[in-house]
DNA sequence: CAGGAATGTAGTACATGTACTATCTTTCTC
DNA sequence: GAGAAAGATAGTACATGTACTACATTCCTG
């Protein structure tokens, strides 16, 4: 039961970059739904995933991911 | 395949803060042996459980995981 | 219009994370 | 020495994360 929900800011930071799905999925060494999954809040990643994920936006985990859902755009 | 090692240092925290891996377990709303599984490194946590360590801790997620070994205490 | 790129939906299969119970050591303290 | 507290080991059961395949949809472009 760690099923509370996690929201995440990838898509954004893919719209930000200019990047597909599957360019994202493919630099991370995951398949593309697994992205598709992610961005659509079917679940959220395994800690490595979250880890590597941050990682290659270099950010912090903490500005991908949180358990509080992300305040829009005009603050 | 989410197979690679993650490193913590979740026992060196716990260990700073001195209090036992069933205070951490309870305050974190998970089973005991949960802790004991991390801190052995026989599993890393969902992002979830990841997401409310660091919190507890108040440090970033980064602070308390890795995907490289943390350096031994003597830099 | 044909075709491709990006995304969404559906479904199967398998690995991993978590809960839980029980038993064992070790260490500390009375 | 008895008992408690902290940790380790073992095993079962179940939920979730990831891979993968196939097909549908939308949009863009030649």
């Amino acid at each position: 039961m760690s099923s509370e929900v996690i929201y995440n800011r990838i898509a954004m930071l893919r719209a930000e970059r200019g990047i597909s799905r599957r360019q994202l999925a493919e630099a991370l060494g995951v398949h593309y739904q697994t992205i598709g999954y992610l961005e659509r809040g079917e679940y959220s990643p395994s800690l490595h995933l979250a880890l590597r994920i941050a990682e290659h936006f270099e950010v912090a985990v903490e500005v991908v991911f949180s358990t509080a859902p992300f305040p829009r755009i005009g603050s």
